[in-house]
DNA sequence: CCGCGGGCCTGAGAGC
DNA sequence: TGCTCTCAGGCCCGCG
């Protein structure tokens, strides 16, 4: 499911009830996600309490009173929810009892705010791990990240050193973490048709041979700041499985410009293009071969 | 270094 | 109704 914007949303939901709370319980229900938890991830949680909820690319971040961070991924179909003790009601909202827990709730977080946690996912291709603060930076799963797409260190010169000489396709190259963080294949695609530039074009045709930003770098810095924006905005994009943690779904999908429009008409004024599917490493790009070039 | 394909999982939807 | 096939928002690994 979730890229950069339904992260953020997520995060943004859980931080008001876990930022200054301690895990009172910890249950894992199935510990065999993408990777298997460690077999006293409860005890290393339970007592400790969040000290800020973090994120960095798709990847969560708790910093925990214990000295350990809590790195939290939702793969392809990982959500949280949270349920609100009765009491403390507020209408719309789940409540203990009322759903006690579903299927594919594998890990449920009790916290002293009052708020049951629970994280769901079908699939399993989410994760969860523990490691030391002080180990952080030497993280393989964050090690290797580009810059926050979001941030004021992404700008088109960064984007263009980074796609210097890359024979790529600029779809592959946005896609790939190392380059810009949190992208996926919807945010890709969405992007590259607002900068108006082909997914299948060379990522090294938004730089100079120097290694310069040209136009093309700017457009696409922007189109990606932009685009991310107001799908954080909408609270993420809802497809399958990404909800908002009060059970609400996303409302971005309504603004996709190409993603899963195949055969539709391009919605740039003045453009009577046709949205195409083509496959690039695997995965569905759409664009507009008419506007995007 | 690079691109590609396979694998990890379950479930939804299409087609027969 | 039920079967089979394909595909899905991510990411790691190994191959050539």
């Amino acid at each position: 499911m979730p890229e950069l914007p339904e992260v953020e949303t997520v995060r943004r939901g859980l931080a008001p009830v876990m930022q200054g709370a301690r895990f009172t319980k910890v249950e894992a229900h199935r510990g065999d996600l993408r990777w298997p938890l460690p077999k006293d991830f409860a005890q290393r949680l339970e007592g400790q309490s969040v000290e800020k909820l973090g994120r960095r690319a798709k990847y969560l971040l708790a910093d925990l009173s214990s000295g350990e961070v809590l790195i939290m991924h939702l793969g392809m179909s990982g959500s949280f929810r949270i349920a609100q003790p009765q009491g403390v009601q507020t209408p719309g909202r789940y409540y203990y009892g009322q759903s006690s827990h579903s299927l594919h709730d594998h890990v449920v977080f009790h916290m002293s705010s009052g708020a049951r946690i629970s994280f769901n996912d079908p699939r399993r291709l989410g994760m969860m791990k523990l490691v030391r603060q002080a180990d952080l930076a030497s993280e393989p799963l964050l090690r290797a990240l580009g810059p926050e797409p979001l941030d004021r260190e992404f700008n088109s010169t960064v984007l263009a050193h980074l796609c210097r000489g890359k024979r790529t396709s600029l779809k592959a190259a946005l896609s790939d973490q190392r380059i810009v963080a949190g992208l996926g294949n919807i945010y890709v695609c969405e992007a590259l048709h607002r900068a108006r530039l082909s997914p299948r074009r060379p990522a090294s045709s938004i730089a100079t041979r120097s290694g310069r930003p040209n136009q093309r770098a700017d457009m696409l810095v922007d189109a990606i700041k932009a685009v991310l924006r107001a799908a954080i905005e909408a609270g993420g994009s809802s497809l399958r499985n990404h909800r908002r943690t009060d059970g609400a779904l996303g409302d971005f999908q309504h603004n996709f410009r190409v993603y899963d429009r195949a055969g539709k008409p391009c919605p740039r004024r003045n453009c009577r293009g046709t949205i195409k599917r083509i496959v690039q490493t695997g995965r569905s790009t759409f664009f507009c071969p008419l506007c995007q070039n």
